[in-house]
DNA sequence: CCGCCGTCTGGTACCGGTAACAGCGTGGCG
DNA sequence: CGCCACGCTGTTACCGGTACCAGACGGCGG
């Protein structure tokens, strides 16, 4: 299996074919301009000629760069780290970047586990989500030096870079416009909060709201529950078991929310009628379901996007000014509450 | 920027303070066995008393294995890709290896330049999804020989390897499902099939059943359009609109499905007293949705998990007996249809 | 016509693990 | 008691681009 001689075509042989020296072929490659025209072209022909790829691993290795970045989401079963995914890969791609994927399952361990995987590989940028993260993992980084950014979440301090928005704040707004709208006993269903401190700070929010407002905050109000739409609609079946008096439900993600909102219609209960609803996230589905799902919209590509540039600039050695940055949120009030 | 000596702790160092050579170090560190119980415990203790992170770059470059697998997905917008690669990633992390993940955007040219990049940096092995690729692509995986495997599908032949099911033969027996169930004028939604094989193959099975059963296939029943909850609404109103006669609507994506499922209920149109709806994949909201909605059950985990067997399979060069491998799927009969 | 300078190209060593093979010591067996 | 086999460890060279620096060449001003 693992011969030593693989001796595919390497820059030697190209530059061979090309009359040059090896390095020239690199450059001709990498920074064409500062190679003559004629030299260039004579180099193009040689590597079409063999069919030359030039071996990334070895160049890694050379240069200390490997032109990768790593990130950690939690899952990729909802589209929601997709999406924070995704505005990176519009970022990083066009230079040149490539993305290694890991997926900690909500678990801070197994998030160091990979961190340190990523840190062997000599990733050059991470991506972590959230704030919480073991001491190992922080030493590890810090160890390292690489740079890293964390998403949906303003970590004060952050350990390198942070891009997101205000989950208290966002959460906090939201269940004051239930209250402002008339509703007194307002519930709250959170996906499992163990490791997520993004669901804990939005807990926190609803909790201020409610306390500043005078609001009813019997615990049978509160649900925590894995991220599934039977999840949410057993949890609510439970909840009007309890609290048959309850008049809103804001769920701390859409997924809930509309778990939720298709138990109402299978029981007849009236929305936002005879109970509101509200989401966070602002999924496509939202908008789209029957009736129009009232949520919290989070710039989700565009703290992508802000995240890739960043990292992309401290790689770049580049000055940063503001290594957090908020992205915001916006409350979108459709017909469920 | 780049300086020549980054010179943190490497296996010499580690070798040096354990009192042994550099290549005992990673022996003890890769193959335990190999090494007697007592210099593996000082290795070990030296390398904790470092910090020594093994460098995988030049680790890769010694032994041309990377331990990584890279996948190029369409998207990662609908949970869909997201499943599959969990399989895998289920198989491959116990295993040591990581995830090179791009996306292609539909795009078999996308497609190409991100297997020459792959390619580039000596992935172990390759994942594609479908089975429809540019001349070039199958012009780069023959000549680097890299293990590869095609999602989704059953080609014939394959590149390598191929995991999947009949997309025909499970829209064959959806249509046929609804045309037993006594509908005649069976409307097809799919998500846009401009290189998107698996799709058209669905269409294919629809039509196959449309002529053997002998019913209606009027072009005006079938609409193409993205893979959105707006786009299959949207189309639905086209529809009813040029045939206020259609019965039933097969949709080759619950996404599709769910949309045209929303736009019912937002007319007032009885699901399934008026119209049939059936969908494609069994996302998690087939079974919450009101009403639960008929589709085709695809087991995507499995055939993920299987993908990346068979890759990590071939990476050690072992006999494979069927590259191709059918996972068949499965009619889930709910309510709508 | 000479020398300086800028542009382009080349030689060489090196990144840090690891393959290949050699060597050493110990224990078993004839 | 000697030989061989085997388990363990070490030496050396090497993977294939690239950093660093030097050198060649041509153009231009003095």
């Amino acid at each position: 299996m693992k011969q030593r001689k693989i001796a595919a075509v390497g820059v030697r042989q190209v530059a061979a074919l090309a009359g040059v020296s090896a390095i020239t072929v690199c450059r001709a490659l990498a920074e064409p301009e500062r190679v003559a025209a004629k030299t260039r072209e004579r180099v193009d022909a040689a590597v079409k000629a063999t069919g030359y790829i030039p071996n990334r691993i070895a160049s890694s290795f050379a240069s200390n760069v490997t032109r990768m970045i790593a990130a950690v989401v939690p899952t990729l079963d909802n589209s929601i780290a997709a999406d924070f995914i995704e505005g990176m890969l519009e970022v990083i791609r066009p230079r040149g970047y490539q993305l290694l994927l890991g997926k900690s399952n909500f678990s801070i361990a197994e998030e160091e586990t990979l961190v340190r995987e990523f840190i062997g590989r000599r990733a050059d940028g991470i991506y972590l989500t959230g704030s919480t993260h073991t001491p190992g993992t922080h030493a590890l980084l810090r160890q390292a030096g690489t740079p890293t950014v964390e998403i949906a979440c303003l970590p004060q301090p952050p350990i390198d870079l942070a891009v997101g928005f205000s989950n208290t704040g966002a959460a906090y707004a939201m269940t004051r416009h239930l209250a402002l709208s008339g509703r007194r006993r307002i519930a709250l269903f959170t996906p499992l909060r163990e490791h997520n401190d993004r669901q804990t700070q939005r807990l926190d929010g609803y909790r201020q709201a409610l306390a500043e407002l005078g609001l009813d905050d019997d615990k049978r109000l509160v649900a925590e529950m894995p991220m599934t739409l039977a999840a949410a609609a057993a949890a609510l079946r439970v909840l009007l078991g309890q609290r048959p008096d309850v008049d809103a439900l804001f769920c701390t993600s859409d997924v809930l929310a509309v778990g939720a909102l298709f138990e109402c219609q299978r029981r007849g209960l009236a929305v936002p009628g005879a109970l509101a609803i509200a989401g966070f996230e602002d999924m496509e589905i939202a908008a789209c379901i029957q009736p129009p799902l009232t949520t919290v919209r989070i710039p989700r590509r565009a703290i992508g996007q802000h995240a890739g540039a960043l990292l992309l600039a401290r790689i770049a050695g580049e000055e940063i000014e503001t290594p957090v940055v908020d992205c915001g949120f916006e409350l979108v009030i459709r017909d469920t509450a």
